[in-house]
DNA sequence: TCACCTATCACATTTGAAGGGG
DNA sequence: ACCCCTTCAAATGTGATAGGTG
């Protein structure tokens, strides 16, 4: 057992273990208590969290421990503004499930490993009085996440493809009450919007826009539309027929593509996509086509993407579409079945 | 052997804390 | 004490590739 990088000196290892089975593993319950009345806790940037929630969370983890975004905060109410209380978290299971991104959605895919004995994270600024925590917020964005079953550092070890729930205790610190004894006064509270899969890369492309456009350090990876047009402007367009024999230039135009969508076309039926129009595709998504399909779309590509058979790219069924191409249809060479991902190009713009 | 899935790493970019100078 | 600037560690997602599994 071991404690984050807010562990206290003045927070005994013996005490943190007897707190540990004392609060339980039990991720279902929002809120329980003992010995404490009359606490709030407000979770912060729910709307935030809300937006992660509705398309399932997905928290990053890696073997040097990574912070979670959206980062736990809360507001507090309701404590004794004399009475010195300590502030942690715990993340605990939701489920003995394993969990798989398929279809562009999360589904069970088997039993989940092991639990690991969980870790605690002691906020920093514990034990603080009741005012101390009531009078800001209280931060814990620099709990990290790992799934290194030997983690030096107290980082809480998580199972990638699992699903868990953040868990705040709120535990008064106070020696009368015997602290870490059965008899210790505590309060814990669970915010279902927080739950989420662990994970070593994203797998929801909704997920990633959402961290890029609201995480500040991924800054970098926000689309800029000017800068978008410029490299566009410079982008090299060399005809497709040039490459690859007897094939017509491309189609294309106005695709802009995103990972993780569906891309079907049925038997004679023209692809399509309109101007601004997101034209999207599954990791893997087997994309196929009969001989002679026409592959049509409007003029005007702002985002060019690459069709590729194999992970990694392929040079023999690749597709690309860059902007401004002369032929408005393409058709798949004879007999032939176009199969595998849709995958950016190297020099894609990112969005 | 192969396809598929997951993990790991280096990289470029950005933030923000720390420290020095005026 | 304050402000401004520079430096640098830490944080971020990407994309290539490695590794495991069936």
């Amino acid at each position: 057992m071991a404690c984050g990088e807010g562990e206290l000196s003045s927070l005994a290892k013996g005490d943190v273990e007897h707190l540990r089975g004392h609060l339980g593993d039990d991720p279902v319950s929002l809120t329980s208590h003992q010995g404490i009345e009359g606490i709030q806790v407000f979770l912060h940037e729910t709307d935030l969290w809300t937006k992660f929630h509705a398309v399932t969370t997905e928290m990053i983890i890696t073997k040097a421990g990574r912070r979670m975004f959206p980062s736990y905060k809360v507001r507090v109410s309701g404590l004794n503004p004399r009475a010195k209380y300590i502030l942690l978290m715990d993340i605990v299971p939701v489920d003995t499930h394993r969990y798989k991104f398929a279809d562009n959605k999360w589904c069970v895919s088997g039993k989940a490993e092991a639990a690991i004995l969980g870790r605690l994270y002691v906020h920093p600024d514990s034990p603080g009085t009741g005012l101390h925590w009531m009078r800001q917020l209280v931060s814990f964005h620099k709990l990290k996440l790992t799934n290194n079953h030997l983690d030096p550092f107290g980082h809480i070890i998580l199972n990638s493809m699992h699903k868990y729930q953040p868990r705040l205790h709120i535990i008064k610190a106070d020696e009368k009450s015997g602290f870490g004894s059965s008899n210790t006064a505590f309060y814990t509270h669970s915010f279902p919007e927080t739950v989420f899969i662990a994970v070593t890369s994203y797998q929801n492309h909704a997920i990633t826009q959402l961290k890029i456009e609201n995480n500040p350090f991924a800054k970098g990876f926000r689309g800029n539309e000017d800068l978008e047009m410029h490299r566009i402007s410079q982008m090299p367009r060399f005809p497709y027929e040039q490459q690859h024999d007897g094939l017509p230039t491309c189609v294309g135009p106005t695709l802009t593509c995103e990972r993780n969508q569906p891309l079907t076309c049925e038997r004679n039926q023209p692809l399509t996509c309109e101007r601004n129009q997101p034209l999207t595709c599954e990791r893997n998504q087997a994309l196929t086509c009969e001989r002679h399909q026409p592959y049509g779309a409007e003029p005007a590509c702002l985002q060019p993407c690459m069709f590729s058979s194999s992970r990694g790219g392929s040079d023999e069924t690749d597709w690309s579409f860059y902007p401004e191409c002369p032929v408005p249809q393409q058709r798949f060479p004879p007999g032939q079945q176009i199969s595998g991902s849709l995958t950016y190009r190297p020099d894609s713009l990112d969005f």
